[in-house]
DNA sequence: CAAATAAGAAACGGATCGGTTTCTTGTGTG
DNA sequence: CACACAAGAAACCGATCCGTTTCTTATTTG
């Protein structure tokens, strides 16, 4: 049989964690189970990591995408589907909510690193997309809240939550049938 | 010393349920933690349920405020706030984060009820105050659709699981600043 | 006040799981 | 081809936790 290693091997594992979360939860994340899910055995887990929580911190930290912190310089429109897609892509690669299983059930180490590592990032980026296009008067200063940069974000976790990974079509519906329609707005409901 | 039974003491354990999962998590609930945390003892848990799973549905179902199924018919601004008045409220409860543990790691019971109870009813609701709104024209009939309908509940929840549960405040604001513009403005972004 | 009922304390058995050890077997390297 | 190294298999230990049993003690009820 052929017996594999090094990079593919870890490749593997991870694979199989994220399999395991998305399938039965994180509390059902065992090492024995990832060891026959990555078709290997426990040792080789633990030669390379030394708890289960670090090899699930591992497999995030090596799997997550990387979210832009500052917007790219397309547009309103073109640079709020750039973050909210990184958004998505890390919910993709997480099967969803394997990544809030993770976030929430898994030591506060998962949690601090999927903050820093995607919200955080996304809430800078688009609060500096709305200041911008505030700044070019495309949409009124008042829109830049704390709360409209966190309806894109909600709405895409909203959806990973109930099961389902956001798809592409929802990203931009979020951006044309949410946002935008949001920020050009007239301002006056708001105080 | 005073010992406790029936209703009175029921109401502890439930309690000693939600606060163990606020400051803990699903994971570390155990029956033992549980029975120390209410005052009490372990047969007296398993006199009354026949498992764990049993006894957080039970809290759960005994403690989660109903949401209204139908809009109340006073006007667009005050439904809306009823029901995600209602929807916070079902954060509370459940301290918030402890609500999702459950729901996330918990065996699909717990979602069920979740679901049943909390989420589909608050989605009817919104809709159908949607639906009347566009029917008296106050609205664009464009404007009832499941995305927008998901934009308060999906606000909530995503400041519930980030830690804090959501005050009165932070309801009054989705509907002031988020939906109530978003739902006059027009309509020519969206396809 | 006596009897029925339910709470509380302590300890246990069994299963699961994290983490380790030992040993065998396959695979690249010199 | 031989040796070093890492993968894989199996079994094990200790801790944790679910669920149960037994017994004692308080409270309610008749």
């Amino acid at each position: 049989m052929t017996r594999r290693r090094g990079n593919e091997l870890q490749q593997a594992i991870f694979d199989a964690v994220f399999d395991q979360i998305g399938a039965f939860g994180y509390a059902r994340l065992t090492m024995d189970r990832v060891a026959v899910a990555a078709g290997t055995s426990k040792p080789v887990l633990y030669r390379r990591w030394d708890s289960k929580e670090a090899l699930v911190l591992d497999a995030l930290r090596e799997s997550l995408p990387a979210v832009p912190e500052t917007p790219l310089g397309l547009g309103l429109r073109a640079d709020l589907l750039a973050v909210l897609h990184a958004l998505r892509a890390a919910f993709a690669v997480t099967k969803g909510i394997a990544f809030h299983a993770v976030a929430v059930e898994a030591g506060h180490d998962c949690r601090r690193l999927a903050d820093e590592r995607i919200f955080a990032p996304a809430r800078r980026a688009i609060t500096a997309i709305l200041r911008a296009a505030a700044d070019r008067g495309e949409i009124d200063p008042g829109s830049v809240t704390e709360l409209i940069a966190d309806v894109g974000p909600a709405l895409l976790r909203n959806r990973a939550i109930d099961g389902t990974v956001p798809d592409e079509a929802m990203v931009t519906a979020v951006v044309d049938e949410i946002l935008l329609p949001l920020l050009h707005a007239p301002t006056l409901e708001r105080r």
